[in-house]
Parts: structure tokens; sequence; C-alpha cells
DNA sequence: CGGGATCCGTCTTGATACTG
DNA sequence: CAGTATCAAGACGGATCCCG
């Protein structure tokens, strides 16, 4: 049965770290392409990327859309539900920025020198 | 090393649903007893929250105070900077009444009968 | 008896290798 | 490059024990 507490309904949805970021990336960060939430700096696993993709998709916050064929790629983005998280992950981020030491809003120099950090050297 | 990313760090100290559970129960519920987090809905096992609360303690946004010895009870409450999840908390408890089915604020009536629910009658 | 600590079996998570 | 298979590690629920 379920809780009747909004709070806790809600985090049995988002109430796990991947999947908030994955939301951040694309409601904060734009960005769309399953390549792009590899890039991140976490660096989420590959399943666990595509298991959240797919829970979140289910779940109605994102929606996938092939923008290429032979192969297959998709863009996803967020539902107009999914938006809506948004205060929820501006509320965390200016937690952090007031409580946490060492953290910033990345700059746009960040984002850019993440891909590079990303293509490992030897491969 | 750490993520320059408020959100992400954020995430790695309550960016998880049992923690954020606690802080649920102490800053909304005004719960600060090691049996009242228990009788929650959501049936927290002993081992998790011992954790969480230790957890929390370290980070800093719990604190515990003993209020009786022998044997020695203590009594949990909010730091200042836990004061300061708040916003976060209520937002999701927002985003659960807005996107949902099923959910409401939990009516005084509520809270009461949680407490009979969880006294198991054959025991 | 209340506040845990500990152990155990199970299920989930996550890193990595691998495939189309 | 997007996603799946594999497998090890960890989180969890529940029972039990412990200590004051």
């Amino acid at each position: 049965m379920r809780s009747p507490c909004p709070i806790s309904n809600t985090l049995d949805i988002i109430g796990d770290k991947w999947t908030l970021l994955v939301m951040r990336d694309i409601l904060m960060f734009e960005k769309s392409l399953y390549s792009e939430f590899l890039s991140s700096w976490e660096n989420i696993s590959t399943n666990i990327l595509a298991e959240r993709l797919k829970r979140l998709e289910v779940a109605g916050l994102i929606s996938k859309e092939s923008y290429q064929t032979n192969p297959v790629r998709y863009h996803y983005s967020a539902t107009p539900a999914g938006k809506t998280l948004k205060p929820i992950i501006r509320a965390m981020g200016k937690w952090g920025l007031e409580n946490l030491s060492g953290t910033r809003k990345p700059t746009k120099h960040d984002l850019e020198s993440l891909g590079a950090r990303n293509r490992r050297s030897s491969l």
C-alpha cells in the first residue's frame, strides 16, 4: 500500500542520486544525449544510466524521440511533468552552495573541460 | 576528487530515501525519538535508522542530546544547518501533491493513527 | 523495556566487458 | 555509440542479541 505522504511518494520516484543527476543534466545543463549524460563529472555507468532513463520515461518525467535512424539515436527531454522538478533541484543546488565548502556554480569553462577530461588519453 | 557541482555534492549527503525521510520526520513532523522514527509509515528498520542517524550527526545536520540517564535516552533534533534542508523537503512535498495521485497532506488524525497501526495487535 | 549493534539471506546497485 | 550481460559489492529487511 502506498504511503499517504507526498514526500515519501516523491522519494520513491526520484529519491536516488543517479536519477536526480540525470534530471539535473537535462534540466539545468540542457543535456539530451546518452553520451552527454555519460560524460558528466560523476561518471555514471552505462547500465545505471540506461535503467534510470527507462524509469524516468515510465514515470512520465522524460520522453525520448529518435533523431536519426540506422543506427537509431535518441534525444531525451523533460516532459512538462519533468520540468516541474526544477524547484527541487534548484533547492538542492542552493543548499549545496550555502552549506558545503568547495562547491560553486559550474562555469561555462567547466562544462567544456568535462568533455576533455572524459576522453581518456590512453584510449 | 570532489565534484564541483553543488547539486551533486548535496546528493552525496542527502541523496537517499531513508536519510531524507528521517529529516522529514524531524523537520516536518517534529519527531525526535528513535521510537518515533521507527513508527513512521514507511517502516524503516533499526539498523538503517541507527546508521542514518549517525551519518546525519557526523554531517552536522542533526544533534543528539541525552534527556535521561540510566538508562540513557536520546532526543534528536536538527541543527541550524539541518533546518536549512526544509526548502528542499517542502519542494518535494509540493511536487508530490501536484504530480502524484493519491497523495495528500497528512492530517493530525493520520499522525495519531500511525502509532496505533504500529502497535501490532498480536504482540 | 528502549536504543541500538550484529549477523544473515536477499535483492539492488554499480563497474566492466561485451554486443549490434 | 547506445545499450545489454555479467558478476561482484553493497544496501536492505528482519531477527536476534546486548547493554544499561
